[in-house]
DNA sequence: CTGAAAGCGCTTACAG
DNA sequence: CTGAAAGCGCTTACAG
């Protein structure tokens, strides 16, 4: 069995009450007592039992990271590791561990958050999607459980800790300067319509063609749901209507280069005939040809304030609820022109 | 307060212990009893704080996942979230789950590991990587803890369970194909030598050209530290040599774009002036223009058997040391030419 | 400044 | 078939 604080305790001649508040660098221990229990701790090769202390102090400190169903394309998209990483790092620096949901399906997933969170294995939740109608968002929100989430929540909204960008805003940028440049059948090619991020984006694309006298054609929108991939079919239909579109926005690089795969196949030029522009800048996109106009939406910083703002519910749950909004920046490349 | 498992006897009317024999389905319970049980347990909301069931029974359910340090581009490599997906999977399938390093140098993971295992935080650790020299596999190894390896460890290579591919027959093989197409000055551009699967893909290179009676110039050689990146500087160096090479195998598909890319700023085509070819199968290679010709490892399948493996030995720690070498397969694409 | 004792929420021989 | 009791390895009032 491995060493505890008991034979410490004996070894150094001390009691374990003392061993455990030499650990916690109580200040009420002699320094003499500190150094010799340290040393013997050291000698011994003790290390604590995280399971023993955190079922008296009843924390954890570590965080539980809760992803859309891993059976989708949730993982392929750089997103996530992207993202992970952020919240790895804020983790890291606060001593917090990250435990990671497995779940294939929204049922399983959700079994899985309950019993992590009732039983007690995790502080808090990052969940790292917004959802409509999400069950888990909602089981959260009902318990006293500190949690943020990645995307603005679509109910409860002034009574979460969120981290998003301004979707409405960016998507409203992104089509402003397709028609800056001449273009006037802009095509959208978003996520599922389950997703926040993706009304959001919906509607900052209304919105922009709104103020410039442009018609809303639904036609021209194509809601792909994440877990199947771009569908070559949806590419077809949108570059066979009566009158197709000239710029194409999607929502992730990787799905920009598959339609413009697509569109190279039907001898559809990009930015000759066809302007594309994109979201999440890829570490790749800058080398491909065509390199792809993309937004930005520092997918790191989201991961590293989603952590600070669960961990700030976590120290104090009274802490007020915050939302915080993360700059974008939409960088021009080779995908576009103007017409 | 939570609710405990005393609350639910007392609401139950029977003793805690029988409560926690109803939750372990324990035979030697009545039917009865067992159904009365489990309707106050619902009925309550009760669930088993985990903390403290697994103190008692010395284990935890969950395996502890190290990546290579997160302040690289370990977490860009599509590679990553990959197995991660399989590991989820099968970690899943037994109920365990995951719990993920965070630091960001090698001292802070090393750390780490030897906290989460000697704190009891997981029951066994599977590696994501092997590298030459590795603290960390050294302390696993001397210590009594269960763990698996993704790549061949390079010591006690015996005696730890490992998944991997044939890294030196893959190597082998693609060498082989484009000799067979023609080419004689064949470069490889490979991760940090500290890597095993660097260094046998390497010796695999050189087997493949020994054999075809080419001599083996250190010159095409490019070991690309994991952690910056590729740099244009290289593939220059490579091009202006007295002889450049007709062909180039990298070893990652995100990098060979970005090769294709400084090539193509050079008016160097693929593949009409070189042939490139490379691993990972990432989902976009096919879409992108050349398509790529890649070795597809079976990413996903390196992870289910990492997990299987380390959960073979959390299971019963004499379980037989396993190798597990997972196939994999050169899909051959448009990014080579026979000369 | 330090120790004895109770307790966190479970499980599991032991007894009946 | 069920219960009382001890114990997993810690922490923390309480006392001195």
């Amino acid at each position: 069995m491995a060493i505890t604080i008991k034979d410490v305790a004996k070894a150094a001649s001390v009691s374990p009450a003392t061993v455990s508040r030499v650990i916690a660098d109580n200040p009420r221990i002699s320094e003499d007592t500190k150094k010799k229990v340290r040393e013997t701790m050291k000698d011994m090769g003790y290390y604590p039992n995280f399971q023993a202390r955190n079922l008296v102090i009843q924390k954890t400190q570590t965080i539980g990271v809760i992803m859309a169903d891993s059976a989708t394309l949730a993982f392929q998209n750089p997103f996530f590791p992207e993202v992970l990483r952020g919240i790895s790092s804020r983790a890291h620096e606060s001593q917090f561990g990250l435990y990671l949901s497995t779940g294939a399906t929204p049922e399983e997933i959700y079994e899985e958050v309950i019993s992590m969170t009732q039983g007690k294995r995790v502080d808090g939740i990052i969940l790292l999607y917004s959802r409509i109608g999400d069950k888990i968002m909602e089981y959260l929100y009902n318990s006293n459980i500190p949690f943020s989430v990645v995307g603005r929540p679509d109910v409860h909204t002034d009574s979460i800790s969120y981290v998003d960008n301004d979707n409405v805003g960016n998507a409203r940028e992104v089509v402003n300067y397709l028609i800056g440049l001449g273009h006037q059948r802009i095509a959208y090619v978003g996520g599922g319509l389950e997703y926040v991020v993706s009304l959001d984006r919906l509607k900052g694309y209304q919105k922009a063609l709104e103020k410039a006298s442009l018609s809303y054609d639904p036609e021209l929108i194509v809601n792909q749901s994440i877990s199947i991939g771009l569908e070559e079919q949806s590419v077809k239909r949108l570059m066979q209507l009566q009158k197709p579109p000239t710029a194409i926005v999607t929502h992730d690089d990787l799905i920009a280069y598959e339609l413009i795969s697509y569109l190279q196949d039907m001898k559809i030029d990009v930015p000759g005939d066809v302007s594309v522009l994109s979201f999440n800048n890829h570490s790749l996109s800058e080398h491909l040809k065509p390199p792809l106009s993309t937004v930005d939406i520092s997918i790191y910083d989201l991961g590293i304030y989603a952590a600070e703002l669960v961990l700030e519910k976590i120290k104090d749950r009274e802490a007020p609820v915050r939302e915080i909004t993360v700059p974008s920046r939409l960088i021009e490349r080779g995908s576009c022109r103007s017409l």
